[in-house]
DNA sequence: GTCTATATTCAGATAGAC
DNA sequence: GTCTATCTGAATATAGAC
């Protein structure tokens, strides 16, 4: 077993117990008990807890902004990125749905200067998500719309996805998932006469 | 000056600095501070932290639930209805924003048995809206959908409203955030041709 | 209702031996 | 890389005088 290794299983640990009890009220010395070691050890892996959340936080926000950018450079027409923007989030909280949950509800926990950075990537990504939208109504496959309502409306829908894949029982089928957001994103609730 | 209005200030002081800085991080002495007395007055008012948060998420629940039910009760058509839960929704957002983001991001911080109670508060609107859903469907106004998915989508679409109100400068038109809100979730995005 | 003082508990982090 | 011990600071909450 090499350092690499159990500094991985020490953050995964500590993931899970943040999804568990929030980043807040989860202490180090609660970490360190279930890795099984004392408390000081913990810091043979992280030099502070903000740390832990900062890591998880900034890598997995630089896969939801890969994702997007390659979408955007394609060519495809904006209904067409717009599925596959839904798609790769409905992928990114299957695969890595702990990651995602703590985007949702700890961000707000780093500190300075690293808050202010994040929010920036936040605000950016929503940026992205708007010139879609403005795209697809200039290009005419979008109707006219408030386009900060729906940027807001558009990204609150696909944030929960996280919940299906944290529950395993619960675990709802990606694919029947990703149908079911693209048709009420795309065409809404209301049955068409 | 008598006693209810100091108190009613008090809370209101705690409900924008828990905002602010986020429940775990506010401490006693941040609300004391911002009130110009001492921490130990705080107790005056509260018996502990934990009743200030109790007492906004258990009054702003009531609430919705308290309009839930009478759209529900009512005789509209369930496409009416879902209207009628969005523009609930929309005016509590913007009368009592900072309460409704406490409902969205400090709920986790309730602690036993409140927390359970409390949760079981949100099934229960989540239930109410899955059957204002489903009576769409049979009634034929609404298309044949996922009720789980499109609950929770639905229930994400609205829950980021508060944050137009929270900030001054931000805030929008709430005629223009219904209809465009509305638009939305009936009909989705695409252009019909 | 306001203060000073304090009890109590707990958390993040470090020092230094093995 | 693990431990024991400890520092340091901070937070909730209470006691008791004015």
């Amino acid at each position: 077993m090499n350092l690499g290794s159990k500094k991985e299983a020490f953050l995964q640990t500590s993931l899970q117990l943040i999804h568990e009890k929030g980043f807040k009220a989860t202490t180090m010395r609660d970490i360190a008990e279930r890795m099984n070691f004392d408390v000081s050890n913990s810091y043979n892996y992280i030099r502070s807890k903000q740390d832990i959340l900062e890591l998880f936080l900034f890598r997995t926000s630089e896969e939801f902004h890969h994702a997007i950018d390659n979408i955007l450079d394609s060519n495809y027409a904006s209904d067409e990125k717009l599925k596959q923007v839904i798609s790769a989030h409905i992928q990114v909280a299957a695969k890595k749905p702990l990651e995602v949950a703590l985007m949702v509800n700890e961000w707000r926990n780093l500190k300075e200067p690293k808050y202010s950075s994040y929010v920036e990537l936040r605000v950016l990504y929503e940026k992205k998500m708007a010139k879609l939208l403005r795209e697809g109504v200039k290009s005419g496959k979008f109707k006219e719309m408030n386009i900060k309502i729906a940027t807001a409306l558009i990204l609150s829908s696909i944030r929960w996805l996280y919940d299906s894949y944290t529950d395993e029982n619960s675990a709802l089928n990606p694919v029947e998932l990703e149908r079911e957001i693209v048709g009420l994103v795309f065409n809404g609730v209301l049955l068409k006469h």
